[in-house]
DNA sequence: TGTACATCAGTGAACGCGCGTTCACTGATGTAC
DNA sequence: TGTACATCAGTGAACGCGCGTTCACTGATGTAC
């Protein structure tokens, strides 16, 4: 579904318009319903403005898509995907175990609400209505998975400790909660003059620096 | 326009529907719009269903809100003066300066998110397109005052100290995504064995208990 | 290499729907005299 | 206390709109022989 490449039938230079199978249709109506996400919110896309946008007629995505619940789901999977990238080489970047490292997987997370704020509020809005949607609780758990892991090689304990468990919990909690406030206060509150890795150095050294007593 | 009830017209016990004149529908308005966020989420809402919940006309609402956007302003308007006066509640039935009284303003919060999960989602969903609401961006602010009086008070420094203000954002932060966290992850993952209270007063300990180098 | 055919990915017209909003209206209420 | 009147808060019919989705269709593609 997401592998190869359909080996695009137009010439490589060819503008794919020209073609009358477009060839990389599904990929090109998920692109659409970010940007519409992005410009109007979560719920301010329709499926007609995505396939105009798409240079198609409103029927084609229902070659692509069961409904539109279904795009949204898509568009929300691929969101993942690319969130868990980023967490990931976040904490690749820095040495294993090293607070440097579980501050850039919180620091990933919130570069990735900031650079996509409307895609990551839908991210976080698709739980109503669409919890029948096992794929995305499990990608959901596997980005969780990432500061976990990332909380294991700091505390040198295995990521099945409960001790860790409620500790990248905790982390978590705090980087959800500022990515949300920084992208719903643009330019308000003291936050603003917040300097990200600062913070998320702080925090770490906070929940991870010291014993925490239950 | 929220303070005196408007001296009902009908008789006490008679049921207000039979007098022609409705005499609350503003407020059974947004009693009908948070009903309806609260099963259909935020933007699950039209102001002709909220009109029928209240037993009346499409036009109607009209009489009282410029658009639905009005509608939705008002909503978000109320419930953020009962977050405060959650939040205020809280702080005031603990010691003055003591760790639980910061945790309560916290539990609170959390509270009020589990209470009414689609409003309190709604409050934050509306930046979008509303950027121009002064007043309610002023009681964003008043219910960040609460966070930032109890922490001063347990720091015993001003409000104003900028300490005060990046230690209560921390703690605003964490609260702030462990209430969306709780009410998006309904049942699943680890954080459905939380103890709220517990969880509160960690972090409040490790936030204000000791000192956080910048 | 050429042809027949199944499949695939589009088209475009059409449907019914519910919504937001306006409009001219009317019944009930409160008030001035 | 009674009456005239301004105002208020509803009605209900109507509008235009864009949307989600279906449908029969058709042109392009890839493949078997």
């Amino acid at each position: 579904m997401s592998n190869e490449p359909p080996a695009t039938h137009t010439a490589p230079g060819v503008t794919p318009k020209a073609s009358y199978h477009h060839g990389d249709l599904r990929a090109q109506l998920i692109a659409a319903v970010q940007d519409l996400v992005e410009l109007h919110g979560p719920d301010g896309f329709s499926v007609a403005e995505a396939a105009r946008r798409a240079g198609v007629s409103s029927a084609a995505p229902y070659k692509h898509f069961k409904d539109r619940h279904e795009i949204l789901r898509g568009v929300v999977s691929e969101a993942m995907d690319r969130l868990r990238a980023a967490m990931e080489a976040g904490a690749a970047a820095h040495p294993r175990g090293s607070f440097e490292a579980v501050s850039a997987v919180g620091l990933a997370y919130v570069n990735f609400a900031r650079a996509e704020p409307g895609v990551f509020r839908l991210v976080f809005s698709l739980t109503e209505g669409h919890e029948n949607a096992p794929d995305l609780l499990a990608k959901g758990e596997n980005c969780f998975g990432v500061v976990v892991q990332a909380v294991a090689d700091r505390l040198a304990l295995s990521p099945s400790n409960p001790e860790v468990q409620r500790r990248a919990y905790l982390l978590w909690s705090f980087v959800h909660g500022h990515s949300f406030l920084t992208i719903d206060m643009k330019t308000k509150v003291a936050s603003a003059e917040i300097n990200d890795w600062d913070y998320l150095m702080t925090i770490s050294h906070a929940i991870l620096g010291a014993p925490i007593k239950a």
